[in-house]
DNA sequence: TCTGGGGTCCTAGGACCC
DNA sequence: TCTGGGGTCCTAGGACCC
């Protein structure tokens, strides 16, 4: 297929990163339940209706849902419980213990009801879809992709009683931000669409970069520095200043908010690479014991998840630390990580392995809150031949161009990564093959071009 | 003249997401 | 006093092999 070429078309020097060929021609909806955990628990009890509510995290510690009332009130999202008792005493805000069996139960009757509205969807977590909504208006008799976005939503929520906001554009992150002004905005009716839009200087405007999909905190604070504030300002941005600050995920973000689409839709499901059961101890753990038996069951649950999506294992870590909290000369951590002879999901087994690990660890602490174990799967292994040069008199740079056409021809896909690293007094060329989202950039050829 | 070059695996930390 | 859990990807350096 054609689309697939363009994906796959490694780096052309000149240009920052890759971008497929049909990077203008998408259309992304982002479909994202409303307070989720908390409108599950307000389906349940409709006497919830327009009452503050909030739910909390395993142990009870931390809130993760809120309800507008909430909100309203100043309760914060993963801020700790006790901070806000008061708040929540004084204006009889409903709480609840976390229950993941229900939300995973609605959640999938909300994907199965958007599953049912277009072709493509991709699964992003719990409470959020990506759909794909190309042409998908006239398939269904809709004048626009705005008025089959609102049908869809009314959809959802007649079958499920769950409040859904629909944010569109041709990138996946236009699609958040359209979103997130979409959960803001009253008039937009929990709908809004960036595609083609006259207002998207201003919607970019208006978005602080925090807000921006794939920019956390340290990359916020570094983007202020540099003056640039807003998702406007960082698409705008030069180019080399964003690759030095966040590296080519920034580059990415910056291009997607140009509308060139980097993230495609993912509509397979893939096997976890590795999976964590972990778990802080309401009360300080102190002996090998108590530590083994919790690492047992974290096993236990783990080995059942692998087995689930018929994996083997074949390595098995083990941490222990202290509470975060506690003063820097007090806290400690550790790990280590197990290889199996041969990979396996056999709970006993695996069982053996983390404590022989747990037991190499404990030695060199002496008091814990937290333990968990995490398994790391077999994944294979892509290798690229060598022997590409038969000319050592060309120079470096020519040569790893001539590497990029070689492995083009060759591999048909993948893109390549590029690292230089020192080695004696010189430069030493690295170059991996990785799975095709990933990208080189030219500064890092440059580099090791010139050295 | 010009210190070799290509490759794998591992570790560890950082950043981000929900 | 009380601060969640489960993920992915990227970067960089070092050891080691042929």
């Amino acid at each position: 297929m054609s689309k697939a070429d363009a994906t796959t078309r490694l780096h052309i020097p000149g240009t920052e990163i890759e971008v497929p060929a049909d990077a203008t021609s998408h259309c992304f909806a982002l479909i994202d339940c409303n307070n989720f955990y908390v409108s599950c628990e307000k389906v349940f009890d409709p006497a919830l209706r327009d009452k503050p509510v909030v739910v909390l995290s395993n142990n009870d510690g931390c809130i993760v849902a809120r309800s507008n009332e909430a909100k309203a009130l100043g309760v914060g999202m993963g801020e700790p419980y006790f901070k806000y008792k008061e708040t929540i005493e004084k204006n009889h805000v409903r709480v609840f213990s976390s229950n993941y069996t229900l939300y995973g139960d609605m959640s999938s009757r909300v994907m199965s009801t958007l599953a049912g509205c277009t072709p493509q969807i991709e699964v992003y977590s719990i409470d959020e879809a990506f759909l794909n909504l190309a042409g998908c208006e006239h398939i269904h008799g809709y004048g626009s992709l705005e008025e089959f976005a609102r049908a869809i939503r009314a959809t959802v929520l007649q079958w499920t009683g769950i409040p859904v906001s629909v944010g569109i554009a041709g990138t996946k992150t236009l699609a958040k931000l359209a979103n997130h002004l979409a959960k803001k905005s009253e008039k937009s009716g929990g709908v809004l669409s960036l595609v083609d839009s006259p207002y998207m200087d201003r919607a970019l405007e208006k978005t602080p970069v925090i807000d921006i999909w794939g920019v956390g905190r340290a990359s916020a604070e570094k983007l202020i520095k540099l003056g640039i504030t807003n998702a406007k300002m960082l698409r705008d941005a030069d180019s080399s200043a964003v690759k030095s600050r966040m590296g080519v995920c920034g580059l990415r973000t910056a291009a997607e908010l140009k509308g060139l689409s980097c993230y495609d839709l993912v509509d397979e499901i893939e096997p976890r690479k590795g999976i964590i059961s972990s778990r802080s101890f309401g009360n300080r753990v102190e002996t090998l014991e108590a530590l083994e038996q919790a690492v047992a069951s974290f096993v236990c649950i783990a080995a059942e998840k692998l087995r689930d999506q018929k994996s083997a294992a074949g390595s098995i870590s083990v941490f222990i630390h202290t509470s975060p909290f506690l003063r820097a000369d007090r806290k400690y951590s550790n790990s280590t990580t197990m290889h199996l002879p041969q990979a396996g999901n056999d709970t006993g087994e695996l069982i053996h392995y983390a404590h022989a690990g747990l037991r190499k660890i404990f030695r060199e602490g002496y008091r814990y809150q937290k333990a968990g174990v995490r398994l790391d799967n077999i994944v294979p292994c892509q290798t690229v031949q060598a022997n590409l040069f038969d000319s050592p008199n060309r120079s470096r740079r020519d040569r790893l161009l001539k590497t990029i056409d070689y492995l083009n021809a060759q591999m048909g896909s993948g893109t390549l990564k590029y690292a230089a690293q020192g080695h004696s007094q010189t430069w030493r060329t690295k170059c991996e093959l990785r799975s095709p989202r990933y990208t080189t950039s030219w500064d890092e050829l440059a580099v090791v071009g010139s050295s």
